[in-house]
DNA sequence: TATTTCTTGACTAATTTAGTCAGAAATGCT
DNA sequence: AGCATTTCTGACTAAATTAGTCAAGAAATA
């Protein structure tokens, strides 16, 4: 029941876009230095989460990433139900998806628990975005950084 | 985020326990046939759940398990806490357990998000009790066996 | 065209999970 | 006492997953 890092370097690095990207793309080793996650790690990461549209991506010099909707319609949910590969804690809740399928499930009464619980963190994930983590963020204090590299505080 | 089979496989052991076992002990063999889980392994399970004071154990003939606790004094979670080593979904939520410590405690916005996330898993699983789970068998008609063996239906 | 940055997919090492096994210790029966 | 039965203990193994690395390619820019 431990979250994989990919999800939670997923969330700190479009956390990281969204708080110290002013509009245009924030490039991978930046992400990586201040988040202290290894770049080639991020990579990957960051190409699922591209292909499910939630960053946008551009190459070449200059280039970099930046999220793909506003950071107000990004939510924890949607970023780990990519890294993760779904939210349900047990696979019995979505044969059709694991390709695990259980023949138990008619006699089965834990199932139901496990499905209940899958949404309550289901949906307490989805009610957090990364707006509400920036605003958190700078209640924390926490230094920003614009495209030059400078820091500073508020 | 998905739930090891300790945990599946022990609420399901304890919940057959509660279920099948009129006041005498249940036999590992025969949860073990019940719940299609391997006995072997069920063994390792139940010696966490009995060192926990979860469940209580008799050796020799007409030896087995039973609830040290009343069904409704046993929670999902409390078997949970025990199987998977606790409900915290990352590690640095509890440093001094894990032994692993997190230096960006202080500028990490997402540890709270997974603390908060954790405690609401928590809460949930320790609003459901064995017993709970029994009256759940009764409604969905699942079959009971007495200590001899002999099932039935209600 | 040279440089920078993302893109793709394969690869490896470490860790965790799931499960097995042998033998010891306790209990009840005859 | 002796035997069968059942839990107890700890070590062991295999499979799967996770975490992370790497090399070569493709696009964009200056």
């Amino acid at each position: 029941m431990r979250l994989s890092t990919q999800s939670r370097y997923g969330v700190r690095a479009v956390f990281d876009i969204a708080y110290h990207g002013g509009g245009d793309g924030v490039q991978i080793k930046d992400i990586a230095r201040r988040q202290e996650i290894s770049p080639r790690y991020l990579e990957q990461i960051f190409q699922k989460l591209r292909n499910r549209g939630i960053l946008f991506s551009k190459r070449g010099p200059s280039g970099g990433y930046s999220l793909a909707k506003g950071p107000e319609e990004i939510t924890v949910g949607a970023i780990i139900r990519v890294t993760e590969g779904g939210l349900e804690i047990v696979f019995c809740v979505r044969p059709e998806k694991s390709g695990k399928h259980c023949d138990r499930i008619t006699e089965c009464v834990t199932r139901l628990i496990w499905k209940e619980a899958g949404e309550k963190l289901e949906d307490f994930f989805d009610s957090v975005t990364i707006q509400d983590l920036c605003e958190k963020a700078e209640i924390l204090g926490i230094r920003k950084e614009d495209s030059q590299g400078l820091t500073y505080y508020n």
